[in-house]
RNA sequence: CGGGGCGUGGCGUAGUGGCUAGCGCGCCUGCUUUGGGAGCAGGAGACCGCAGGUUCGAGUCCUGUCGCCCCGACCA
């Protein structure tokens, strides 16, 4: 390995941080000079950059080969037509690059491959002999995000990898799955990220298991929560128990109070709390049922009002309330359509209307305003409310569920709170940010169907295929490295990552230190490992703000100390510096470095 | 798409309607300097995002437009 000499490596570091770099990734990396912004979403790799790209590459690649899967390269540029046929071209939407060839002809730049990768084993392979089949690339990816960010933490060209099983049958599946979760933890564990593995929504197709990596972080931009225990999951994907059962035969019957002006739960709670004060505690906003109500937007277009129960100190979380319906669509109900429903009277809906002979059901099914009703989870049997009395200025206190009013189902889409309890019991959910770095997902037999990829079974009938398909944002975790390990001189990467394992700083102009500092150089490449020798000539101050802000994990200053026979040894990350002999630097300096 | 901010040499920025658009960093030349982003001297580099308008005069005011960044709905 030759040395590279930092007089002629390719890279300008820069004294300030770029104006359009908030994240410390992105201003650090362009400050270092490894990336370079060409458009929006859309970098350049330096030299420096593309060093540490292909390390993670490198661990990525390792793993993927250590489960069996096999490496394959697709172009970026993709025509029409398959993912016509599967119904993405238009599914996608506006983050598909689309773009047309000189005779006209309709191309996509492809946001994902599992298009190709059927197609490409349906073209090859046909028996069940075949199978189990795992392939893998490592490509540019395009999505026309409608928000880039954060340099190349989210971009509109980003490097993934992604890769696909092919199995006969389920078992197949979950054991291609299983290892390649496997091969996930050990590359984050070796990428050294704090991260968390949640359940991810299992969306619209239903059903499929799907997880995914989450980076711990603050600049992430997924919500997740997880408990003492252990437990982590999306806030889409948090599961609250359904209550159990009360015993609610001491609960007096539904009486109605006047509440003039008190459309909001914090007005609700002030007037029950005046007008009818329990004898335990005092009223609380978690005491009253809040019913919200939502326009839903079915697939084929029909639209109809649905109404959600929920403890009236919580509001209905969107992203919720969406992964719930999906595919269907929810929006807020606006004043046209109160104005189209009169029997939903705005501020004071409930379940119920009280009448002489006792309540009668308004919301549900069954109800006289024939609104679809769903309750909170915690709405449970025998639970008590206070809540809107179908008539304007009035509420209702001791209404109890199952007792007065009867929903036509549960829906969990209340909005996640730290200290809620966790689902596994293990103590109260803290909420925390991460950045999604991997997605594994059992596809199913969708694209395989759509594609006609089948092989002839033991039987000699033909069987569709079933496919997983797993992805890691490699660019991603470039950036998220950088987060994670940079500090206020700048970046400070883990060996394994680092562009270069040692930096030779010549702190003098003495020919005795320079020829000392080109010897150890050569004598440590010799060795094995990738030295940058900073031959420039500028101040020391220079250099040593410059290994710093590179990072460069180790560096050994070559200067004053010469004359006493030794260099000296620094650690990028703990920043301790030790004196060594000249004699015996090349010795420590490999020991550090392979630690 | 909604909200906020910003467009001035490569980078960071200053600039009450008024001379030749200023400063720092970086870059080039020369001399000095070499253990924490050196000093002196000289120099190159800008159609002030774009278009239109107001004005004797526009980087500055008006209108439009384009672009970028940040915060929210989507995703590796």
């Amino acid at each position: 390995m030759s040395v590279i000499r930092m007089s002629e490596l390719f890279v300008r570091t820069l004294r300030q941080d770029p104006a359009d770099a908030e994240a410390s990734s992105h201003r650090w990396l362009t400050r270092a000079g490894y990336i370079r912004r060409v458009a929006p979403g859309v970098y350049s790799w330096l030299p420096l950059g593309l060093r540490v790209l292909a390390k993670v590459e490198a661990i990525i690649r390792q793993e993927m080969e250590a489960i069996g899967a096999q490496e394959v390269r697709f172009p970026a540029l993709l025509p029409r037509e398959p993912y016509e046929a599967t119904g993405r071209w238009s599914d996608y939407g506006p983050n598909l690059f689309r773009l047309q060839d000189r005779k006209g002809g309709d191309y996509l730049l492809g946001p994902t491959h599992e298009e190709m990768f059927t197609l490409l084993v349906k073209d090859l392979y046909s028996s069940y002999k075949d199978l189990p089949l795992t392939l893998y690339q490592i490509q540019t990816k395009y999505r026309d995000e409608a928000r880039p960010r954060a340099g190349i933490l989210r971009g509109r060209e980003f490097i993934m990898k992604d890769s696909y099983s092919f199995d006969l049958d389920q078992a197949g599946l979950r054991d291609s799955y299983q290892r390649h979760r496997q091969a996930y933890v050990r590359i984050f564990d070796r990428l050294g990220f704090d991260y968390v593995v949640v359940q991810a929504m299992s969306g619209a197709m239903g059903g499929s298991a799907s997880e995914e990596f989450l980076v711990v972080s603050e600049a992430g931009e997924d919500s997740f929560v997880r408990s003492p225990g252990g437990y982590a999951a999306n806030v889409e994907a948090v599961r609250v128990p359904p209550a159990e059962a009360v015993d609610a035969s001491q609960v007096p019957p539904a009486s109605a109070i006047l509440t003039p002006g008190a459309a909001t739960i914090d007005a609700l709670v002030e007037v029950c709390q005046r007008v009818a004060p329990r004898s335990d505690r005092p009223w609380d906003g978690a005491d009253t049922l809040k019913n919200v109500v939502f326009q839903v937007t079915e697939p084929d277009g029909r639209r109809q009002p649905l109404v959600i129960g929920l403890p009236g100190d919580r509001e209905v979380d969107l992203k919720r309330l969406e992964a719930a319906l999906a595919p269907a669509e929810a929006t807020a109900f606006d004043e046209a359509d109160f104005a189209a429903h009169p029997e939903l009277v705005k501020g004071y809906i409930g379940p119920v209307r009280l009448t002489e002979t006792g309540p009668v059901a308004v919301l549900g099914q069954t109800g006289t305003a024939r609104v679809r009703y769903l309750v909170d989870p915690r709405v449970g049997p025998g639970s008590v409310w206070a809540s809107g009395a179908n008539q304007a200025d009035q509420h209702l206190v001791d209404l109890v569920a199952g007792r007065d009013f009867e929903p036509d189902g549960l829906i969990d889409v209340a909005e996640v709170k730290a200290g809620d309890p966790a689902p596994d019991g293990s103590g109260p959910l803290s909420l925390a940010r991460g950045v999604e770095m991997g997605h594994i997902f059992q596809l199913g037999r969708k694209y395989a169907e759509a594609l006609g990829l089948k092989v002839l079974d033991r039987d000699g009938k033909l069987a569709t295929v079933t496919m997983g398909s797993y992805g890691i944002g490699v660019s991603r975790a470039v950036a998220m490295v950088a987060e994670a390990t940079c500090d206020e001189h700048g970046l400070a990467w883990p060996r394994e990552l680092a562009p270069y394992d040692v930096v030779i700083v010549l702190a003098g102009k003495e020919e005795a230190m320079r020829q000392a500092a080109q010897a150890l150089a050569d004598q440590l490449s010799e060795a094995g490992l990738e030295v940058v020798l900073d031959d420039r000539a500028v101040s020391p101050g220079v250099k040593f703000a410059d290994s710093e802000l590179i990072g460069f994990p180790t560096s050994v200053v070559v200067g004053r100390s010469l004359a006493d026979g030794s260099v000296e040894i620094r650690d990028r990350a703990s920043g301790q510096r030790q004196s060594v002999r000249l004699e015996q630097a090349v010795g420590s300096i490999v020991e550090a470095v392979r630690g």
